[in-house]
DNA sequence: CGGTCGCAGCGACTTTGGTCACAGCGGCGG
DNA sequence: CCGCCGCTGTGACCAAAGTCGCTGCGACCG
């Protein structure tokens, strides 16, 4: 990990918290944060350590996790360039819930606690918008105790199939192509299950016609097929 | 539901959120409050409805929830006296995200969207406050699913018991004696699972020697097997 | 006092999730 | 070219979770 000061306003700007300051509050904001670089792979922070400041992602991926005993993992959100990460023990004053791992090569803008406390009591518009993401972000945890509780691992799967198409796939004439973004493993981790679950799942939609697999490359047959399968529960 | 207005500044006076206000403050704020009565078992609002402000709750309980398609329900929080209900949507605009559900009789103050977000621009440190206990709600959701995805079912019952008799548990020579504050029934919804598990998980602690239990009754005759019991995972 | 209703206990069974072990494949470095 | 390594596919097996159906108890109501 290395610590440098580059120019900073350019990717504040662009971040939605601080969307709508001028420039010069924006440079007065820049002035008090440090970049941080990561390697793929790096750890950004720990569940359980004390939080410092504000993380904001100028370039690169983070995921957010949980790690059991066990060494399982459940992931909780992967975040993306203009949005920041652990932005709640910055203000509850308590350690970190989860950790954070850089996905890819990543550029962090940090900011202190008490400056970012302070730079929220001068602009509260500042802190709704915390109020707003923290919205968000508090969405997506519901969402995933949802399926945790209420789903099976072949409806998670299936769903996780179905967004992909719809972000990524591409209509050939065999049907919707798209390639899994990572190994069956890390898969499993999103889903909060194991590897062996998800082969075997891609596996069973296969046989039933739904799905062509070969390893990462996937070929949704029949869309409405799988739609089905997900209002079918009892 | 009955609508009145009544003494408001008492109420808000007690609420974490707004503790440091002066005087003048709560009655400014007081009068832009409603007061609503709920019976047990009402709802205030359901999954998916728009939010229109912020709840308050001055007297009873409020549980907050998730209903699955096949009847199955999750508990997300129950709140107490002095505790805020639903304070995102609030602020991110989107519908409530789960349903609330007085569990007794509740008297709840109700401030309107704009009239609350008006009035953290005007006090940043409420703001502040706000971020703060929506920072306790975040963990307490990663907390639920962390158990969601890492515990037993088994686990969980022993986590709640001992949360339980440390709470409201009376020591007396056979053991740590508390009753079970629900029926097996809301207490499996809070676990994420059915009824007959808890009896089922109840009465086989029973035959380890772990516990007594009479229907609602429960002894715990060996703290340090159960602790044992949570820690010993593969 | 009898009937109904909600709750708890329980047995038998099915499905789902997870573990373990192992084989095949493809890439990459030595 | 060979061997190692990470990823995937699979079979056998086991444990946990969930379903169905029924019994029995006690409270409350008529």
């Amino acid at each position: 990990m290395r610590t440098e000061r580059i120019d900073l306003a350019a990717v504040l700007e662009k971040t939605a918290l601080f969307s709508g300051l001028t420039p010069e509050e924006l440079q007065l904001l820049a002035a008090r944060t440090v970049r941080k670089s990561f390697a793929a792979g790096e750890l950004l922070f720990t569940e359980g350590e004390p939080c410092h400041g504000l993380h904001i992602i100028a370039r690169g991926k983070v995921r957010i996790f949980k790690t059991s005993a066990g060494g399982r993992e459940q992931v909780l959100a992967v975040n993306n360039p203009g949005e920041s990460v652990a932005e709640l023990p910055v203000f509850d004053g308590g350690p970190f819930p989860a950790s954070a791992m850089a996905i890819e090569t990543a550029e962090i803008a940090f900011i202190s606690r008490r400056d970012f406390q302070a730079y929220c009591m001068e602009h509260p518009e500042v802190a709704l918008k915390v109020l707003a993401t923290v919205g968000g972000r508090l969405r997506r945890l519901v969402g995933i105790i949802e399926e945790l509780s209420f789903t099976t691992i072949r409806q998670r799967l299936i769903t996780a199939l179905l967004r992909l198409a719809e972000i990524e796939g591409k209509r050939t004439e065999r049907g919707i192509e798209f390639q899994l973004p990572a190994s069956h493993q890390e898969l499993a981790n999103e889903l909060g299950t194991v590897r062996e679950l998800i082969s075997r799942n891609l596996m069973r939609l296969q046989a039933e016609g739904l799905i062509d697999v070969d390893a990462r490359q996937i070929v949704v047959k029949d869309i409405k097929g799988l739609k089905a399968l997900l209002s079918a529960s009892t």
